[in-house]
DNA sequence: TTAGGGTTAG
């Protein structure tokens, strides 16, 4: 807990440490109800206190409270009910405070009201209160808010700033905290190692990772604990220095020191990226010796890196002793497995998988359907492949860019670009964005069958868009330069290949 | 289950 919270509880529970004359306790007021509504559903503005009888501050703030929480615009009526009473004093808002920790919008409800009722001055403690209490629920919007709205009259305590960073950064905010981090460190407050921490893990998140370095440069080496350690293996790795972050995990092991599951998985998924597969089974080892058991994620991760280095028969050995060791090999992994054999041509195996997965109630889904459409259309399977994609649909898997880009290089690499560009033409239809792959698809399909034309009406479509076109798009517009065409069309297509 | 994972040209 910090400092400042600590001092903020004592100061709840020890009100006359404030300087204050009295105490909260003590106080007394009188008060007199002066309207009285007859709904019986309502919270009674305290009836028995009516007359000469006094109400202590905890007692009214208790009163208030479930006006606030059970009347329709009570704004409207909580003055008229108590007129007699002082609402703008802070130590009775303070009371409310600790009342309502529950819902701390109900504080800021009631601060607000009191802002625009009253001319109501809130001091520094209730502020800060406040703003912690909005911290303490996680509520960073309303927290951000409410700064924002209370302007150059607040200052919060530089531990709360701290707080408001780590939130703010955790919430996907993290310009916003980055930028009062920075303000804090600027006005002299050295920020504590979670705080650093949390910054450099919200860079990280945002995949800020120019921002990550700079920021960890300036942060002290005396302040490198295990969460830095994590945080510093996860950006090398994500900024493809996986050995030095391996490196990096040996030094905490000498140590004595476990870094954490997220760590090893990390490392491990980026040594399959790299095809080093040495280090990956060390490193899967290593967490396994310290009670981490690879979970299916890590492994899916290691089948997706063998399969992507050609290595599909040692995939497929782990993906089957998955099975028998009992790990549930969900419909990722299936995915994964299947797209692997077929891109080794290794179509029966791959059907097999289809048929055994769908056999264990998992349905395929839009990504396992495109890996088996995509595998039929390899195969010049047409037919099948259209079968397939109208099941998809039927099984209420929308088309994406993705698999209607499936069908078109598909439909183009066999000489079938008109339709390609069907497919092409209800994407606009039905709203999905065709994309580069699209473009170059069916500029290079309607090259391949000389009709220069319609390719060249394309690739200016293409660039209107600001996509790029391929090299291999190039190409085949180049091929096209000695067919016969139109001056217009010639034309246009010299601009294009000048250009290039 | 801390969250994280799968698909399209080459």
């Amino acid at each position: 807990m910090s400092r400042g919270q600590s001092y903020f509880i004592t100061l709840i529970r020890n009100p006359s440490r404030q300087n204050h004359s009295t105490n909260t306790t003590q106080i007394r007021t009188t008060l007199t109800l002066e309207t009285s509504r007859g709904n019986s559903t309502e919270p009674k503005s305290s009836d028995e206190h009516q007359g000469s009888a006094p109400l202590s501050y905890t007692e009214m703030a208790k009163t208030v409270s479930t006006i606030i929480r059970q009347r329709h615009r009570w704004q409207q009526t909580l003055v008229s009910d108590f007129p007699s009473f002082n609402f703008a004093d802070p130590l009775f808002f303070r009371q409310m405070l600790t009342l309502q920790n529950s819902n701390v919008m109900f504080s800021l409800w009631f601060f607000r009201w009191l802002c625009s009722s009253f001319d109501y001055k809130p001091d520094p403690v209730s502020l800060n209160l406040l703003f912690g209490a909005l911290l303490d629920a996680k509520a960073v919007k309303a927290a951000k808010s409410f700064l924002d709205t209370t302007g150059s009259k607040f200052s919060p305590e530089a531990t709360l700033l701290e707080r408001y960073v780590k939130c703010l950064c955790e919430d996907g905010l993290v310009d916003e905290g980055i930028r009062v981090y920075i303000q804090l460190k600027e006005s002299g407050t050295v920020p504590s190692v979670a705080t650093c921490n949390a910054v450099l893990l919200g860079c990280l998140k945002a995949k800020k990772l120019d921002l990550f370095w700079e920021l960890h440069k300036e942060m002290k080496e005396s302040e490198v604990d295990l969460e830095r350690i994590q945080c510093l293996i996860q950006a090398l790795c994500d900024g493809g220095e996986v050995s030095e972050g391996y490196e990096l995990l040996k030094k905490v092991l000498r140590q004595g020191l476990d870094p954490g599951h997220a760590v090893y998985a990390r490392l491990i998924s980026g040594f399959c990226e790299i095809g080093n597969y040495a280090c990956m089974s060390e490193i899967l080892h290593t967490m396994i010796a310290w009670n981490h058991l690879p979970s299916i994620y890590t492994y899916q991760e290691i089948i997706k890196g063998l399969c992507r280095n050609q290595k599909q028969r040692e995939a497929f050995c782990l993906f089957n002793s998955l099975k028998e060791r009992g790990y549930a090999t969900d419909r990722v992994v299936y995915t994964t497995m299947i797209h692997g054999l077929c891109e080794m041509g290794w179509f029966g195996s791959a059907r097999k998988l289809w048929f055994e997965m769908i056999g264990k109630g998992m349905r395929p889904n839009e990504f396992t359907y495109n890996v088996m459409i995509h595998a039929h259309l390899k195969r010049g399977e047409v037919v099948l492949a259209r079968e397939l994609y109208g099941e998809m649909l039927r099984n209420g898997f929308g088309e994406t860019t993705v698999s209607c880009n499936t069908m078109i290089t598909g439909f183009c690499s066999y000489g079938r670009a008109d339709q390609g560009f069907e497919i092409f033409k209800r994407m606009s239809e039905t709203g999905v964005r065709p994309d580069a792959i699209t473009y170059n698809a069916l500029v290079q399909g309607f090259c391949k069958e000389n009709k220069v034309e319609k390719g060249v009406g394309l690739f200016k479509e293409l660039k209107a868009l600001g996509m790029k076109p391929s090299d291999r798009t190039y190409a085949a517009l180049q091929k096209m330069r000695d067919l016969k065409m139109s001056d217009s069309v010639a034309a246009s297509l010299n601009e294009i290949l000048e250009v290039a």
